[in-house]
RNA sequence: GGCCCGGUCGUCUAGUGGUUAGGAUGCCGCCCUUUCAAGGCGGAGGUCGCGGGUUCAAGUCCCGUCCGGGCUACCA
């Protein structure tokens, strides 16, 4: 039988990277085994209910690139995907109909005052938590008849077996055994009419054909109740597979004071997709030799296997998702770089997220400026428009220093920026322009080398580096450090950068003119 | 409290009775070099949560224990 996996989120928020996590393992499975993956929207609650998170959802998934074969937005043969209009065709309805005639299910009348009241009760008296049963598990249909017939609203709870051991298979956890005693008739049908998580998800995984539901380990506590659902209908129940969570720095659940949780917000951070999922793919799951950089992601795929799963939880490591992004980068032609940037500030995403960014500055930190980190980018990417090749080869320089693409606006400015609004670094010029008696002549000596022709248009660095190493033997010095450096400083502000002779052939004559003649009036 | 799940270098992990416990990241050093990186090479970092057992042999099997996490809603 073709595997048939479905993701299954509730919309009620934005779209996190553990979530993704798990619709990444959907994908890899359902593509390595030629299956199906089935997107279906949860939204019974009401009450939390966002009618902005669907579009959050669809908006994050497009921009990962995991496609549905089935879902709300694709179609489908088992139609509609959105359970509120599930329930509104009457599907839970028949179900819960046949699960009640077949005594599986009963009606209960407490109101929720009354359930707080027992809860209270329990706790005190040290009793477990939960609705064992009531006044209603057992009542008469009389009793029933009379409740329903005064208006009251009510509950359809499921009949939870007694003294019974219920064992639930789960793949990556094998067998995992509940006293049927210790677990409560859970509400599967609310006042409201609406269907629990408990029912609509079961009765859908069965309608909908799914053959592995792979979900969070919070859900393991809840999974008796949805093992015997499928028993009380006699059907199939599907292969559980409980992910583990990710969790933060500190071993607790990822939240918002680890970074960000969204996954959107690593697209504005400029981390791009493939470098993510691979990342991410790699929690929770290793393929069983020492491979985990994955630039195909068909490799990936093909390397998948849902039985390699890992039980344990584990953390998110900003680090190494860094490094892999880098890593990625160094693979990529500056081509391919500037077409993933300029997609990248197409997103409306990122120019929101840069906006509205409030750094939270680490004790002795400076704190970045949301709006000065995106302007550098946009600012590169209108260069580009002006004068492609010349970014171009910025970016080719800069490729080896950099962790994401957002970094590209700061490593390249100095290459971009108009000749007379260079910004110096001042630690830079006291280093190597103040009391350094030797400056103005090898300026002297740049200038006429600009004007003489031997700095040319089409020059190339080791060009740069013969005149230079020339004039440094003529020089009486004794190192190449005081020529290179204030050079350096002179032509980019900082003391940092790529290979001196390679940034001067890109910057060509006349910027390297201008510059010089700037950085003269600044010698004192 | 009850019921479940988990526990190998800081982190992600390999490992299914016999390995000097391997790899990656991060950190440190060396090389390269005009700087910062990148890259190459090397180093430190693990009494496999702890305690018992089984066995000639245990990270691997069994028991206990501790710690962490989840659930205990008419939320998912």
């Amino acid at each position: 039988m073709s595997v048939r996996v479905r993701f299954a989120p509730s919309p009620t928020g934005l779209l996190h990277v553990g979530a993704l996590r798990t619709v990444l393992f959907d994908y890899l499975f359902a593509r390595n085994k030629g299956g199906q993956l089935i997107l279906r929207i949860e939204d019974t609650d009401r009450t939390r209910y966002n009618p902005e998170s669907e579009q959050e959802f669809v908006d994050t998934l497009r921009w990962v690139g995991i496609q549905f074969d089935e879902g709300p937005h694709v179609g489908g043969p088992h139609a509609p995907y959105r359970q509120s209009e599930r329930a509104a065709e009457g599907i839970y309805a028949k179900w819960i109909a046949e699960l009640e005639a077949k005594g599986h299910a009963y009606k209960a009348f407490e109101t929720s005052q009354e359930l707080e009241e027992m809860r209270e009760f329990q706790q005190i008296n040290k009793q477990p938590l939960g609705y064992f049963g009531g006044d209603w598990r057992d009542a008469s249909p009389e009793k029933v008849e009379a409740a329903i017939a005064e208006g009251k609203p009510y509950v359809i709870r499921q009949k939870m077996p007694r003294d019974k051991k219920i064992v639930v298979q789960d793949l990556i956890r094998g067998r995992i055994e509940f006293d049927s005693n210790t677990l409560p008739d859970p509400v599967l049908i609310k006042a409201d009419g609406m269907p629990t998580y408990h029912f609509a998800a079961m009765v859908d995984d069965h309608l909908m054909g799914i053959t592995h539901v792979l979900r969070g380990e919070e859900w393991i506590s809840t999974s008796p109740y949805h093992w015997t659902l499928f028993e009380m209908f006699g059907w199939q129940p599907p292969i559980f597979v409980h992910c583990p969570v990710i969790v933060g720095k500190d071993g607790k659940k990822l939240s918002k004071r680890h970074g960000a949780t969204r996954v959107l917000d690593y697209m504005a951070q400029g981390y791009m997709k493939g470098a993510l999922k691979n990342f991410i793919a790699l929690i929770g799951w290793a393929p069983g030799d020492d491979r985990e950089v994955y630039e195909d992601e068909q490799e990936l795929i093909q390397a998948f296997s849902i039985e390699r799963l890992q039980p344990s939880p584990g953390q998110f490591d900003m680090e190494k998702l860094r490094w892999l992004n880098g890593h990625r980068i160094r693979l990529m032609s500056p081509e391919e770089i500037l077409a993933e940037i300029e997609g990248l500030l197409a997103e409306a995403h990122t120019v929101q997220y840069w906006e509205n960014f409030v750094d939270e500055p680490m004790p002795n930190q400076k704190p970045i400026d949301g709006k000065e980190v995106l302007g550098k980018v946009q600012f590169l990417v209108k260069r580009a428009h002006e004068d492609r090749d010349y970014v171009l080869k910025a970016i080719k320089e800069e490729r080896e220093r950099v962790g994401s693409l957002v970094d590209f606006g700061d490593a390249c400015e100095f290459f971009i920026v108009a000749d007379d609004s260079l910004n110096y670094d001042p630690k830079a010029t006291a280093k190597w322009f103040t009391g350094q008696a030797h400056v103005p002549a090898l300026f002297d000596f740049l200038t006429a080398c600009c004007e003489n022709g031997t700095f040319g248009a089409d020059t190339p660095a080791e060009e740069y580096e013969n005149a230079i190493k020339d004039y440094f033997a003529s020089s009486g010095l004794d190192k190449l450090g005081p020529i290179v450096h204030p050079t350096r400083v002179a032509l980019t502000g900082k003391t940092v950068g790529p290979g001196l002779f390679e940034l001067m052939a890109v910057l060509g004559p006349e910027r390297i003119k201008n510059r010089v003649a700037r950085a003269r009036t600044m010698l004192s």
